[in-house]
DNA sequence: TGTACATCAGTGAACGCGCGTTCACTGATGTAC
DNA sequence: TGTACATCAGTGAACGCGCGTTCACTGATGTAC
């Protein structure tokens, strides 16, 4: 039967949502059309209705997850420390499907069409640019460099935490990346009493 | 027809680098038996006379990738900027079938069953322990901690280097991992430094 | 404001297809004599 | 060393199943009057 248009959007709402959380969880193929339609409280054959194809809702997927991420880290005093540590945190690591798109679905979209990796790479610019403005460093190119490289180092401990079958050893690799991706780069840290040394010479 | 003990071995073999070239490339679920042993120019219907299933192939394809790793980094003087050039390489980014598994099947493995997830364990364990040897640094565990960093950085920046679909942005991935993993740590240097004075002056 | 009807979002059966796995068969291998 | 035959690795047809996609149908929505 017919619905409202306000309830169009809302079951296009939720089937987005319900792609994204499965995606994340089990990849690409694992999940059907079927299981994303049941999940949104609906029967699979309304699905071409809202979308052309599973490719389209796949790319349509990965932006939705990609725009809902968690911000809060960027309020902090050292945004870098606190984006590690709320990152590779054991809840995050435990739930995929409800985590960071670039670390549940990046080799997936690696091996994916056109429209998918488009929309993850906008996203992935997007954080690059967020988290290249809270970088310390003394050039945007530094600041950015940084950038991309925390967000290899973030997502590769995830990837590698979530693989290994030893909980012990995914602490591990959590622990390590905090401590080594959420640090204060240590020749940043020169390069900041330097600076200061000179500002406090000049008064 | 029946064929003689070494060529069972040939094509189990045979099958074995199917598989892993396979799976590297397209993720386990995209990778049928019928596929694979096409490749391993057989027909599929001999494949159970070698493997349990689809999820033992998958076990003994991981084990078997991880086993055929490229060491020759670790003969360079400084083995880590060695390993970071060789592996962040634009060839590598562009072959994953020939390339690290850590980074090709990761995120899949995370999915998978306990037997891919302990291959893939074991191999990854001995990846940190190799760098970790080789790791300057002053303790034992910092070695380790940098040596898990390091491949959690070289791992991340490779899957984010080929989800992208932008080259010049793959490449600024791949160039940033490099100076950032394959650097020698500031503060090492700073230690080592250190040492050295002290040693100076103790002469 | 109330009525009549065209529109169209969602339902559920159906499609062709490829998957993992099984099995009767074939014929070269390797062993017993 | 030569022969006879049991073994068994690989072949290809077949299986049940779930996939992505299509479509005739239903009945509430929303519009024209």
């Amino acid at each position: 039967m017919k619905v409202s248009r306000e309830q169009v959007a809302i079951h296009r709402r939720r089937i987005l949502d319900a792609a994204s959380r499965l995606f994340r969880q089990k990849g690409f193929d694992a999940v059907g059309v079927d299981a994303v339609m049941k999940e949104a409280g609906m029967t699979h054959g309304g699905f071409y209705g809202h979308f052309a194809s599973k490719e389209d809702l796949m790319a349509r997927a990965c932006a939705h997850g990609l725009a809902l991420a968690d911000d809060s880290w960027a309020a902090a005093a050292y945004p870098v420390a606190a984006l590690a540590a709320a990152y590779l945190d054991q809840e995050h690591c435990d739930n995929p499907g409800d985590g960071c798109v670039l670390a549940a679905l990046g080799a997936d979209v690696s091996r994916q069409g056109k429209g998918v990796r488009h929309a993850f790479t906008a996203g992935f610019r997007e954080r690059v640019d967020q988290l290249a403005r809270l970088m310390p460093g003394h050039s945007r190119a530094a600041q950015r460099r940084r950038a991309i490289a925390t967000w290899a180092g973030l997502v590769g401990s995830m990837v590698l935490a979530r693989a290994v079958d030893d909980p012990a050893l995914s602490r591990e690799i959590q622990k390590a990346g905090v401590a080594t991706f959420g640090e204060k780069p240590p020749d940043d840290r020169g390069r900041v009493r330097a600076r200061r040394g000179r500002r406090a010479a000049a008064r």
